[in-house]
DNA sequence: TTGGGTGCAAAGGCTTTGCATGTGA
DNA sequence: TCACATGCAAAGCCTTTGCACCCAA
């Protein structure tokens, strides 16, 4: 996504949608999602979101980034990625680039803390497969996988 | 796992693990243990164990719980699962089942909550193509599926 | 105008830590 | 004996909540 280009279609987009629910268009709103829809790709933490929108909009207060953080959840336009230190963190959602609404999958490195994404339908299979042995009919899942990146691996 | 049968080979690997650490045997560390091995599969809180302990062991602390948790994950006695409730779960590993080392993935209910288990091979597939694709080397995983459980669906 | 939104500070809730006492080796 | 372990309570830390003020519609 490049800035300026798909951006303000994004906007509009969560304008309506804001609209649609009942929620207010507010300038708090509006800056978060930017903040977020400028780093795809990056996990951001709730104190991380919260200085980068203080840049631009100084007097904002943490308590209305958390809650804008967890509208924008709701109403999946982010993503959650606890990485169990402490932190919860979020991302702009890819949904619209994934036909079936599946997340995509992290690669986190255990040396330098990087993360990696990647899209795979594999897990289709084993879904299937889950469902005709187990009865059990999976909607969403979350897929972390721990090891060593190239970078690190090469030194 | 049978009481009576295999748990006592596996505390005495416990015992053993414990001092070959330099660590030392209390009362304490054997009941928690005792307490999650009497319940594989089951996905316990600090506060559950805690709970459950305190029966045989009504003097323990909290705090020696949570303690005695880091240091059985720290070992690789225990797997950690975190459903982003506010707590985090603990069950006793099955790694001595699972040859490769990973662990084994849950099956979330959205409906019922309860937690199902499964082993599958299926990711080294995966894993194999990601080291080729990205040079990222795999050592561990964690895969958490949501959906409906049988039970659940056939209501 | 007016009900939802915001900012600040206080409260919550799980987990960790400090310290004096206890105990396994 | 003595270093490690424990219990209790206090502190930490991320996140949520209460409330008076503010502002989008």
């Amino acid at each position: 996504m490049k800035l300026g280009e798909d951006m303000p279609d994004n906007q509009e987009q969560f304008k309506n949608l804001l609209k649609q629910n009942g929620l207010k268009v507010t300038t708090q709103r509006i800056a978060i999602l930017e903040v977020l829809s400028c780093r795809p790709g990056e996990h951001l933490t709730a104190e991380e979101i919260y200085d980068l929108v203080k840049v631009k909009y100084p007097e904002i207060g943490l308590a209305t980034v958390y809650r804008t953080i967890q509208m924008l959840s709701d109403l999946d336009l982010i993503d959650k990625l606890n990485l169990d230190d402490g932190y919860v963190r979020y991302e702009i959602s890819r949904k619209n680039h994934d036909e079936n609404g599946h997340h995509h999958h992290h690669l986190i490195c255990l040396d330098c803390g990087n993360i990696y994404t990647f899209q795979d339908d594999l897990l289709e299979t084993l879904e299937t497969r889950i469902k005709e042995t187990l009865g059990f009919e999976v909607v969403d899942h979350e897929v972390k996988l721990y090891g060593h990146c190239k970078n690190c691996r090469e030194k």
